[in-house]
DNA sequence: ATAATCAATATTGGATCCAAAATATGGAGC
DNA sequence: GCTCCATATTTTGGATCCAATATTGATTAT
């Protein structure tokens, strides 16, 4: 009578923080900047300070906190530079994975990006940013998985991550989602072509934008 | 009594741990698979298993160790897949922190390139094999610095050190150490000249090779 | 003998407590 | 008013203890 399905385990308390805190990061709740006050958090979180430590530690290694000894942490403000450099890496690293995955892509998988696709588009028709931009990172993660390089892939998911916290500004402007959507539709049809280094002009020409506009968002308020 | 200089604080114990840690790992003491006991671990640094636990998250998150939850921290061992793919991501970023590099190449920088590629023949004369591999990484990061793009620099360290632990087994072959220093000085050799793509080629041929040695040694039963 | 079960042991996960360091506070001197 | 310094408070770093989970070994039934 057991139930022979993988034995779903409950999450330690280092896993469930660690998934509490890049949310709470990735939406804004902590901005970038703020330090991490770590007996407010565990007490939030309700837990003691030593598996929110180990999450912290997870999260500097991923880039979304600094770290500094007896200083503790902070989240990761990125400067226009860094910013630029997470994209310029994005982009050496994207690009091979796209040729990749446009190597070894089945109709399983295309017919997965679509349905991937409709969430977006469904996503943007309810007005509902967040999950947008939830629903874009599965469109490119599943095409990225294509190229069966999984730590290329966990790479480029980590350097997703680190400017996750810059995300929402890119979509909070209506046209830059109308932008999105035309260019999954594009990267859909050229995949269904199997053109990829017309997919990796669609992305790179996409990054470049999607840089530019947040840049222009962020260089008006912080001259300090 | 007042050295004014860059007051140099004694390292953490997690500081202390994780360096101690990736010299085990990366010399071999412990070895590809090898779970880490945590208590004997400790007790053999003289530390508590907190700060211990605080660097594993950190080689964690670097590839260095894996973790299962309840089940502790294993030394990473790498498949023949994982490598290669190791070895494409570094050609990715290596190829693009070159051309940077040489764009920002200035005599003093060569100069420091020169001193490290000096000290990689002093110790291959000295027959040092582990020093002669410290010194061959320096030569190398010495280079990808000139490009001023950290974030891209800080990920090829972390790749670098996600082989180190089979890079003993190349350098414990005498050609293959030969074949270091050569590449090294028509490498200087091209930098001088400004030919970022030459220089790309030379250390992509050098990755190949490397892969390649490696592989053989680590299969050496799969020739039928 | 083999397989399943349950107890004993080893190992990791987490909470609490204390120490060390940094930051904030307050006062003395100029 | 300002600077400098000593002190108090806050915050992080680390050690120890206990709980939860996994692993091992023995026992029993088949």
């Amino acid at each position: 009578m057991t139930s022979v399905e993988g034995h779903r385990r409950p999450p330690t308390a280092q896993q469930f923080v660690l998934e509490e805190l890049r949310r709470a990061i990735t939406t804004g709740r902590l901005r970038p900047g703020d330090p991490i006050r770590q007996e407010a958090l565990a007490e939030e979180f309700d837990v003691s300070r030593v598996p929110l430590r180990e999450a912290l530690k997870t999260l500097e290694g991923e880039g979304l906190v600094t770290y500094k000894a007896h200083r503790g942490y902070c989240v990761q403000r990125l400067s226009l530079d860094d910013l630029r450099e997470v994209y310029l890496i994005r982009e050496l690293l994207e690009a091979e994975a796209v040729r990749r995955a446009v190597e070894r892509l089945t109709d399983a998988g295309l017919a997965e990006a679509e349905r991937a696709q409709a969430e977006v588009e469904r996503a943007a028709a309810a007005g509902d940013v967040l999950e947008m931009a939830e629903a874009n990172r599965r469109f490119h993660m599943t095409i990225f998985e294509w190229s069966e390089l999984p730590r290329l892939v966990r790479l480029i998911r980590t350097l997703w991550d680190s400017t996750d916290a810059y995300r929402s500004l890119y979509y909070g402007e209506e046209p830059n989602r109308q932008r999105v959507i035309e260019e999954h539709r594009a990267t859909l049809d050229l995949l269904r072509r199997r053109d990829a280094e017309a997919v990796v002009l669609v992305l790179a020409a996409h990054r470049a934008h999607a840089v530019t506009a947040i840049e222009a968002q962020l260089s008006p308020g912080t001259a300090g």
